[in-house]
Formats: structure tokens, sequence, C-alpha cells
DNA sequence: TATGAATGAGTTTTCATTCAT
DNA sequence: GATGAATGAAAACTCATTCAT
């Protein structure tokens, strides 16, 4: 493996792991299994190290997503599509999902904030237009999109909050996925179909 | 005001504004207006103002929401009121709230996570009596409480973003405050009725 | 009990158990039962302290060994008097004692080493003038007195440690004083006979 | 030289002329000849240096005692061996000898009486059995070989306090080492024959 | 006289970053 | 490229001392 993703690697985990100041770079350096000068020869500050592990984390995320949008099915299959492929970003790389779903992180780099604030318009983005085409194509109410997309963000995080959670509390129980995920797609629900009997 | 309290106003600031780790003691006392080994006579560690400065805001905020629950009224305008009161702490406490509402962190002292994660059951053990209160008088469908509770948190907390990312943002533009209480009421809405046409 | 006194008698426990720097000047304070400032009425600094408790203590010493100098017996007689009184000073009074047998103490302030060192000539300069009597008398070999000082001086020394050494571990079983005490007079009388055969 | 000894060195030097806390890191760095921070690549703390000098010091004497145990003479000659070797070693590493002798230490690190008590037990046990021959073989008196013991180590460090007190007096008139070494073994005469005449 | 409150000067320690090899 | 060694800058924390009451 190119050693610029074994430090990405090691980067990430840690910074999910501790945050961006308990991480030192010699700890990077180690998990990354060099020597501490090398990881100079790839980044050049432990900010850009973080920046740059932001920035793949982001994208990667995003692809995922966008996988999920073209189907030639119901707006709302999308949506339930998309959470599906969020769900499993986050089984799969925890790490840096923990990373991104900081999203008030102001503990770090001043211009990380800024990143992940652009993340969450993205997503943003993404959603209220799927949620336009609903409207129009005569799916769901007359909602305000913006508004249902800042909901439907906040549905996805705070259902996947568990697994993002324990993922650093090795030695607990681990939490129960499937648990987990009958919840998320109960939630999900919820979101369409409301509470209101 | 009494010393301690301006060693904390001033912690809280500046631990929203720049995370546990950026925010230096120096500048605590500096903008507490005292000096530095001040703080050591009220605190006794940084660690300490931390977590004072958290358990203060803990409290508030749960005695904030306290004052609404017992209401002769529906469950769904105990939940609006709990909403009302949590976006209300949010627009006077704004600082305070910036760090309660940081979930994820692990930047900061380890036990800082802890009482986050308590504060969040708090609050879901909470919204998850009233719906089931609610599912028992008919007002709501058979859902599960505790993912409803999740779900609830999340939309309080997506609609309430804007109003806590903006807060550093000394320079730019204020948010338009008005706008986001609108969407936060059509979004908390939008929790009881769902999107579907 | 007047202030001063309460203070120096605290100073020269805490000095004894923790030394010089340890000590702090507020536990000096809290364990004379008054306010940290009020020290500062007796004693215009730490330093002030440490040089005031080992004047008295150096005073007290010297008091206690020259009631056994004139005695109408031999001078054996009047060496072993003096060891009494030296041990039982230093039972009496083994805080101060601590403080006063460590004489390569630097680590305090500066001129404590000076008193230090003068207490050492003063003792050597009286053992030495004893000892030159008994030679006069003819009760000694001709040796050098100022040698045979140092000597007594250094005999003394190492049979009192066990003493003073444990009176610092208050949880260790104490020490058996009696046994102590006995070897304290069979050493002296090693400094008289020798061990030769 | 290697880096560790220089600090090492510079350490023992400064801890032995002011005491472990006057002493600074920041001094020791700066008489090792190099940056304050390069102390902590070697040593974890203020306290593991004195730690390590404290070690290296007491490995040292104990090991320039040994090489005088085994001889074909008398026990009497073997301790006058010791003696000399004893008076050597300060003469030679006289900044650690001063460390060693505070054995009543207590102003710095805890440990660092604990391992001072342990060299005095190991000195003691040392003299104890070579007394204990001395007595087997004829040369000694029935005496009690601890208090022996005890009495020769008194002897052997009040007649080298003279060599260990000066040494920090830099600016003084450096001291009679001759007339100290004459002393020294006229002192340990007096051990063996005793002064009575 | 007595003291609680305030603090400045100083100390240890950490860590990102550089540099010589 | 790769790295071990070196370090400066910064941060938390301590404590003797002062001062207003």
């Amino acid at each position: 493996m190119p050693k610029r993703e074994q430090i990405l690697d090691a980067a990430a985990t840690l910074f999910a792991e501790k945050g961006f100041y308990a991480a030192t770079v010699e700890e990077i350096a180690g998990r990354a299994g060099i020597g501490k000068s090398t990881v100079y020869e790839y980044f050049s500050s432990k900010d850009h190290i973080f920046q740059e592990t932001l920035k793949e984390g982001l994208e990667s995320y995003m692809d995922a997503m966008k996988g999920r949008l073209k189907q030639p099915c119901s707006v709302r299959d999308v949506l339930i599509a998309i959470g599906t492929a969020h769900f499993n970003f986050i089984k799969e790389r925890t790490h840096i999902a923990r990373i991104l779903a900081d999203e008030y992180n102001n503990s770090q780099s001043p211009w990380a904030t800024e990143l992940l604030l652009q993340l969450r318009e993205r997503r943003i983005s993404m959603f209220s237009s799927l949620l336009s085409q609903g409207i129009e194509l005569g799916e769901f109410r007359m909602i305000d999109p913006r508004t249902g997309a800042e909901v439907f963000l906040g549905v996805l995080g705070a259902l996947c909050m568990p697994v993002l959670c324990r993922s650093q509390n090795n030695e607990g129980a681990a939490v129960d996925t499937e648990a987990v995920e009958e919840r998320f797609y109960h939630g999900i629900d919820l979101f369409f179909t409301g509470i209101l009997s």
C-alpha cells in the first residue's frame, strides 16, 4: 500500500479515536509503520493531514451516495436507498464517519469546520432537490424542500449515532447493529409517514 | 458578578468558539478580566473548568425543558413546547448550546463524552415517555417510542444547526433567526405529519 | 501559645516531613491554624521561617548539650552524658532533629548550609576540647582531638539514624527505640575501646 | 560523549550544588550544552533524571567498594582498603558523592529516600559481615556486628565531610585534601583501637 | 492584628517541525 | 526517499508574596 494512504488511514483512525489535538504526529507515524519525519515527505503539516483525511472522507462519502441517485423508482425509494448507503458507509468506514459526523467540530483546524459545513450543504441540496422532485411528482406534500432536507439529515444522523458512539468503546459490548439497523428503517419510515395516528 | 461565574462564562464562550484544546487558560482568564492564576483559585484544572461548564449547561438545559412537561394539553403540544424551549435555549445561551450539541465530541476530556451521552439518554428517555403517552392516548400511531425519540432529537438538532453554526462567524451576516425559526416549526410539523402526500 | 511559636512548630514538622521546597506556606499556616497571610506578620518570607526554625533548633540543641558539660566525673562520662542528651533530644524533638541532622542539606536556602556547618563546628569544637581535657588528664591516648571529635560526631549521627529515618514512616511499625538505644550505648562504647581484641 | 551521559553529568553537578528542587531542567540542559526539550528525549521527567543519576551513582559506588573485598589479608586491612576506596570515590566523583551522602534527604523525590536507605543497608550489611568474619577470626572483640557496622559507616561519613562540604564553595580556598586524608586514616585507626589510653 | 483573594514570575512538560545523514 | 535526533514555542500549573479590608 502506498505510504500516503497508510498515513491517511492511520490518521483517520487516530483522529476519530482521540480527536485532532490528542492524536500526535508521532503516533500517526507509528501506526502507519514509518518514521516520524517521513510523514512530512507526504504532508506539509498535521493540519494538512487532517485536511486530506477529511477531503478523502468527504469524497468517498459523496461517491457512496451518488451511486444511489439515478434509479428508476419512486423518490421515496431513492431516499431510502441513500439512507442505506449512509448506514453502510458508517458500518464500513466507521472512523472516517465519526470525523464527518462531528459537524459542530470546532476543536480542530478552523477550516475543518468549513469543509464539514460544505458537506452539510451538499447533502442538504442533494436531499432538497430530491424532495422537490418528489413534490412535483406528487409523491410528497407541498413542504419546504430545504426544511425537509434538514430534517432528513437530522434523522439519518440521529439514527446512526449508536454505531458511531460505541465504535470507540472498544471494550464495551459491541452495539447490536441489527437492532440499530431495524430502528434505522423504522425511523426513516417515520420521516415519510409522521407519527400522528 | 462573582468571579466563578465570570470564569465559567468566559470559558463557555471560548470552548464554544475554539474547542477545549485551542482555548487556553490564559485566554479564559483574560476574557474574564482576571489574572491567569486566579483561575486556579476557583478551579483545579482546565479540565475542571470544562467539567463545570458542561455540568452547569446540562442542568440549565434540562431545567429549561422540564418547565414544559406538565401542561394540560395534547402530547403534541408538549413536544412543540419542548421544541420551543430548546430553540429559545439555543438563542439565549448559544455558547453553552454549541458545547452541548457536540455529541460526537471526543477531542476533549474523556469524561466529557460520557456526560454528553448521558444528556442524550436523558433527553431520549424524556421524549420516549412522552411518545408512549401519546400512543396510549391515541394521539400517535403505534410506533417504537425509542426510535421516535431518536428521530425527534435528530430533528431538533438539525433544525437548530444554522443558529449554532453561524454563532461563531462573528463577522458574517447574522443568521436570519426569524427564517430559521419558521423552518424550525415547519420541520417539527413534518415530524408529526410526515412528508407523504 | 503565641502565634509565632505555633508557626515555628508547624514549620518544623513540615520541613522535616517534606523538606523546604515541598512544604508550602499555605500548609504551614493551615497546620498552625491561622490564615496564610498572617504568617507574613511574623516572618518576612518562607526563607525567614526556615532560618528561625533552624536557629531555634540549633540553640535548643546546644542548650541540651551544655547542661551535661559541667559534671564532676570522668571526661568519658561527660561524653556519654552528651550522647544521652543527644539521643533524648532526638527522641523528644524528632522533627527539629531531622532538620539539624541534614548536614549535606543544600536543597534549601543557601545560608541554611552555613548555619548547619556552624553547628557542626560548634559541636566539633565542644567535643574537641573535651577530648583534649581527657588526654591531658591521661584518660585518653594521645590522639588528634579534632579527628576524635569528628569521629565521635559521626558515631552519634550514625547510631541515631534509625530513629530519624523511620520518624517519617508514620505508617510503618514504630522503630524499636529500646533496641536502638541499646545499640547506641554499645556503639559509643566502641568509640572508647575500639574493636580490636 | 553520548548525550545521555552529558545530561547525567550536568544533572549530578547541579543536583549536588543546589539540590533537586533548585536545579532546573533548563539549567541542566544548558550545562549539558543542549536544548531544554532534548533532555526529554532521554529522560521522561526531572524525577527520572534524578533517579538515574542516583542509580548510576549507587552502582558505581558499590562497584568501587566491591573491588576491595577479596584480599588475602586481615579483615582490618580490608576495612581500611574500603575506607580508601570510599575516600577516593569522594575525591573523584565528588558531585555524585554529595548526593549519595545526603541520607536524610527527604526534600526530593520520595523514592529517592528509599534508594538512599537501601544503599545504607547494603553498606551496613557489607561491613557487618566483614566484622563478623573478623570476630570469628579472632581479629576483633565480641562486638555486635551491626552496631559496629553502623559506627564504621558514621566514621567514614564524618571524616569525609570536609571534602564534600567545601566542594560547593567553589570560591573558597580548596580544602586541604592532604590534611583531610591524614585525619581520615587517623580516624579509621581510632575505630579499631579506641581512644582510651 | 488578621486574612481571603489576587497574581506574576517561574517550572515542568509536550509536540509539531526541521535538519543532517 | 527515509529517518533519528534536536529544539523552540507554547501551555498548564504552582506558590511565595502582596493588598484591600
